[in-house]
DNA sequence: CCCCTTTCCTACAAAAATAGTATGATTTAA
DNA sequence: TTAAATCATACTATTTTTGTAGGAAAGGGG
């Protein structure tokens, strides 16, 4: 298991707030029920997709949080990556700018490269808007 | 970093075999020396390649490790696998046996789905001699 | 038969990462 | 003023990672 729950639970958090935010703020209580989650947990969680401007909250009675950008804007590898780090495969692949010494001597960098790449392309490809829409058109099949 | 040392060390010692190995068996000693890593760890990484049949040994003075096989016939996902575990991104994938009964109602399970398969791709398709042939391309460069 | 080399086996342990809990301060609406 | 919510920080238990340590077993050469 290469994503731990802390990337899973900041991803669920995400489409919870894509399907319930309407109008107003959405509680952290009620994305901790719905998703089973601790709420204590969430809090955590949502602090770093605050700080990096993924969500914006609103404090007091009838506070919460919401997107700052519609659900197609967000893709799935930044929200987990804010959480996980950088998901690459080690630590010598995204080094361009302190890049390891042996890196052109090294038979496995171009694999750890190529497996980045592969990952990436997934990650930084897929929306929140199309886990919802996958969804929708998997329950269309059974109609 | 998503491969951990174990992972990327039993891969440097099935290329190490793949480059050294000519008639006779390779110390575990000697794969230690020239990739700088610890024999003792090297041991215990060694054994599950053995256990899995990747590697050959024999005991005793003039003993060591052999291939089984041709490098081209090995598969680095087979390799890293053999220590990492599966490799998967989450627990819900890779489960036909026991699927995850909320995996029907799940908006990430695509994802992950997705990413497996890209992962694996790579990793599938990818041979101890892929890596060496990749090299020799990249010094040919420089000529 | 004895010694040296090498694999084989298993237990232990330090360090880091993961997965949360706990406590309480701060802000805001009603 | 009070209740509802976010915000901040510290703590802790568990698991995983990354090895180390010590010795048993096997084989080759004298």
């Amino acid at each position: 298991m290469i994503i731990s729950t802390k990337g899973k639970n900041a991803l669920k958090l995400m489409l919870d707030l894509s399907l319930y935010q309407v109008e107003e703020y959405v509680k952290l209580g009620d994305i901790a029920r719905r998703e089973e989650i601790s709420e204590k947990y969430l809090e955590q969680i949502v602090s770093y997709l605050q700080k990096s401007g993924k969500v914006k909250s609103a404090r007091g009675a009838h506070g919460g949080y919401r997107l700052v950008k519609n659900p197609e804007e967000y893709t799935v590898g930044e929200i987990i990556k804010c959480l996980e780090g950088d998901m690459a495969p080690t630590d010598c692949v995204n080094r361009d700018d302190s890049p390891c010494k042996k890196r052109d001597q090294c038979f496995c960098y171009p694999l750890w490269n190529k497996l980045d790449k592969a990952m990436n392309e997934v990650l930084n490809h897929t929306t929140l808007q199309d886990l919802i829409d996958w969804k929708e058109e998997k329950e269309e099949d059974y109609e």
